[in-house]
DNA sequence: CAGGACATTAAACATCTGTACAGCTCCCCG
DNA sequence: CGGGGAGCTGTACAGATGTTTAATGTCCTG
């Protein structure tokens, strides 16, 4: 999200709620991650039952003794992604003055791919996880709110729109990160660390525009005359 | 894309390669036009042939009789948007002075939802498409090297780097689009002339900028070191 | 009109997929 | 000790799915 407002590193607070070995898990969460790291392999539709089973050393009629059907571990996947990121978006605000809620939520080095479990889910559709995207996008109202105060955003007109577009931009590089690697060789998904090349250009745009100044005005004005017949082209 | 920064109505220039009523089409283009809407909407993973064939109003056998199996159908699909959105470019950049490419392969009222199935391919991954938004971004680097001669935009540090985390933004909200409905009631893969709400915010950040003066610097200078250790947490 | 190439279909097939079931093992509680 | 319940497995099954095949129709060509 409107990353590049972070400047600190995070501090990776362990597990909050996921962590652990992957050996000594209950066969429950055992079937849960490999779910989830399959469904963000391969979708939902494009993962058998067998392959989540296999991956986790488990029969098939176990993982629906334990969840009742897919569909049901699908909305348990989308649950526990949902809440594992609220935890660690909390861990992250409490931990410091930490402003990226996406960088608290990058896939350590063990757990499942929540991340990009979350990019698949993003497209897929569910009910669960658009509602974090709200709940991110509500955060992002704040964070932006207190980084004005703070001087360390540029006041804006549109507090929500902006706050909207920013953390769609965040999430939408998040779900396209294979094609940011294939371009920039950066791993969206990974070490933070090592994001410079995205970061950088995208602090670039951020910090000093791109559009020349008056461009904007006039956008505003077009759209706001509100008579659609002969608006301008919009944005993408 | 960049969109933003373009400010003239897209002459929606018919059907260059697509066109034409849906009933007098061949069965070959009728399938292929059926499956790229299911495939939009559904996934490749989750459409049957069956339902395509149900679509185009023929037997499944000849959907293979056509294209010899459903994944060279898929292959077909792919390069036949990626064929038709080259051309809606080429007549955009070809017909006046317009800077957006993607306003240009916004889906026409008939036709199959080019947008919608480019959006579902960039997260499947596939050749073609991939192959297309290099493309995009080679484009957009174009077209700003253009804008900044021209005074429309403002110089920048890294023009590719800004030009692909631009392309990227603007491709990952069309991948969202459903989020960005759901927020800000504006349909990304409709009617240019109705995305006044995200085309106006994401134009006031684009022309303004919201980080504050200093931070790009110090971004930038952190990740020039290059000495991963500690560097500060990215963007995302 | 003969004949062949192509479009098209319905049915058949083998496989895969989600799920139900019966039974096994093992541990805990009385 | 013994009984019951939970975790777990292998098998069975019905339906879906991708693909094949043989047959029928249709159109153009010679």
């Amino acid at each position: 999200m409107f990353n590049v407002l972070n400047m600190s590193s995070v501090p990776d607070t362990g597990a909050s709620g996921t962590g652990g070995d992957p050996g000594d898990l209950t066969a429950r969460a055992r079937i849960r991650d490999a779910a989830i790291s399959r469904f963000a392999a391969d979708g939902v539709a494009g993962t058998p039952v067998r392959a989540i089973a296999a991956d986790a050393g488990v029969s098939a009629g176990l993982v629906i003794h334990h969840f009742g059907s897919k569909d049901a571990l699908r909305v348990a996947c989308d649950q526990h992604v949902a809440a594992t990121i609220r935890d660690r978006k909390q861990a992250a605000a409490a931990s410091g003055a930490n402003l990226d809620p996406v960088a608290a939520m990058r896939d350590g080095a063990e757990g499942p791919p929540l991340l990009r479990y979350l990019a698949r889910t993003l497209v897929d559709g569910s009910p669960h996880v658009a509602e974090l995207v709200d709940e991110l996008v509500e955060d992002a109202v704040g964070y932006m709110a207190t980084g004005i105060e703070t001087g360390m955003l540029k006041p804006v007109d549109d507090l929500r729109g902006c706050a909207t577009v920013l953390t769609l931009w965040s999430l939408g590089s998040v779900v396209l990160h294979e094609h940011v690697q294939r371009l920039t060789g950066v791993d969206l998904t990974g070490d933070p660390a090592a994001t410079g090349g995205w970061a950088v250009p995208a602090s670039e745009i951020l910090s000093k525009g791109i559009l020349a100044e008056g461009l904007y005005d006039r956008l505003r004005a077009a759209f706001a005359v509100e008579d659609a017949t002969s608006a301008p082209g919009g944005q993408t």
